[in-house]
DNA sequence: CCCTGATTCGC
DNA sequence: GCGAATCAGG
């Protein structure tokens, strides 16, 4: 593999986002982040923004800024890139049971145009036909979530969503997860239930 | 141990 | 220019 025009243009704009060398490596493939780094010393972005975590030091060499004050416009207003987040790759096929609000009992608030419109949304039942064993382990675990962020998720992390996305109350489970799994063993027991495990139950 | 970026240096 | 090896750290 080489450094393409269209693969610099990925580099540069994941870099630019925050994301982690290893990241832009698996995303670009065929190299490794050892590259990635390399190349993006080699272009002269190595500077710190957003998420970086670098030691302040100095003052920031950024801004070169032009004599024209045409838009006021602030680096980063909000992202907010938790919305979309929520709901992590199944590899397999769940038993169609959707996460929905883990933890708090927050169901449904009043907003609900957040849905892409687009496409039919996948069947979320939404009801909590877990196992009691299941759903009380569950609870006793997310006590000690790690309580990772977004950024901080990778693939050996649990990817469980705690909390309402729409709140500071929001966060991922973080703990191991499962070998080949997205989420840890607690989280794996009620995201992927056999199917044999669910009935009608009269709510 | 998992991960991060930084640097070096033979190719 | 490239990137593996290595370093330094969280």
């Amino acid at each position: 593999m080489s450094w393409t025009d269209e693969r610099v243009e990925t580099l540069k704009k994941m870099w630019a986002e925050g994301q982690s060398a290893s990241q832009i490596a698996k995303e670009l493939g065929g190299v490794t982040r050892n590259a990635v780094i390399g190349k993006v010393h080699r272009l002269g972005l190595s500077n710190r923004v957003g998420g970086g975590k670098d030691e302040p030091e100095d003052e920031a060499p950024v801004v070169a800024a032009k004599p024209e004050p045409v838009t006021p416009r602030a680096p980063e207003p909000r992202p907010e890139p938790v919305a979309a987040a929520p709901r992590p790759a199944a590899p397999e096929r769940p038993a169609a049971v959707a996460p929905a609000a883990p933890s708090n009992v927050t169901p449904l608030p009043v907003r609900k145009a957040i849905i892409p419109a687009g496409q039919p949304l996948p069947p979320q039942p939404s009801a909590n036909e877990i196992s009691p064993e299941a759903l009380a382990s569950v609870r006793e675990v997310e006590k000690h979530a790690k309580r990772l962020t977004l950024m901080e998720l990778t693939e050996r992390t649990c990817k469980w969503p705690i909390g309402d996305p729409a709140t500071e109350d929001f966060w991922f489970c973080g703990l191991p997860s499962l070998p080949g799994k997205p989420y840890c063993e607690a989280h794996v027991g009620v995201a992927f239930q056999p199917m044999s495990a669910r009935r009608d139950r009269r709510r």
